[in-house]
DNA sequence: GCCCTATTTCGAAGAAAATCGAAATAGGAG
DNA sequence: CTCCTATTTCGATTTTCTTCGAAATAGGGC
């Protein structure tokens, strides 16, 4: 995975509004969540939340799909599994971190 | 974790000039990096290096030693576990990704 | 104390984000 | 075709971010 294209993601979920929203659709599972609930559940304005969604969608970590006038969203599990795979990459996650002592630099 | 902070990490990791820089730290390993050589490898300003530098810090990702008149900053590799720990916890990141049905909401 | 390097803080300018309400579009029901 | 609900797009406002250069601080060396 590119860092730029880690960095979009990472920074889709790093507001506090969209990290939420992002829960809320990965633990609704593969049903996934009508917009409209969606906005109930958060509590804020549809186009607030339709602006959120998108730039979730943008970087690949939400997915919709049409069901006659609702729309369904849906987490995108393996976006998240190639972000978590470059940040446990980068930084030794789950491993006992020991970092190899290369001078990689930009 | 606290969403809150899991979504400022986050947020500090979601800039491409910030994610750099700490991939940079991470691969530096225990020896970390003085703030100095960070600037040369990044090619920017000081005080944008510092003020990028301080959000990590703020963040936990990232803390500093003082060595005489250089400051040596590491990755704060059980911060960054953490922060992974959310996400998968939150999005089955290793799991064969089969989230439950609760509907848990905001 | 004076100087020298390393780093941060200050002040500012331009770019981007977050939020809302109002208006526009999408998809079907009658 | 008309209407109704679901959702997005538009326009605007306020706040926050990114970046820089200049000036200030930190820690020693002489």
């Amino acid at each position: 995975m590119k860092l730029e294209q880690a960095a979009k993601q990472l920074e889709a979920l790093g507001n506090p509004t969209r990290l939420n929203l992002y829960r809320i659709l990965v633990r609704a599972g593969e049903a996934g969540r009508p917009v409209g609930t969606l906005q109930e559940s958060l509590g804020i304005a549809a186009s607030t939340l339709s602006h959120h969604l998108h730039r979730l969608i943008l970087t690949g970590l939400v997915s919709q799909e049409r069901q006659a006038t609702t729309l369904i969203c849906r987490a995108n599990y393996p976006v998240m599994n190639d972000l978590i795979g470059f940040l446990a990459d980068e930084c030794c996650a789950d491993a006992a971190c020991n970092p190899a002592t290369n001078d990689a630099a930009a």
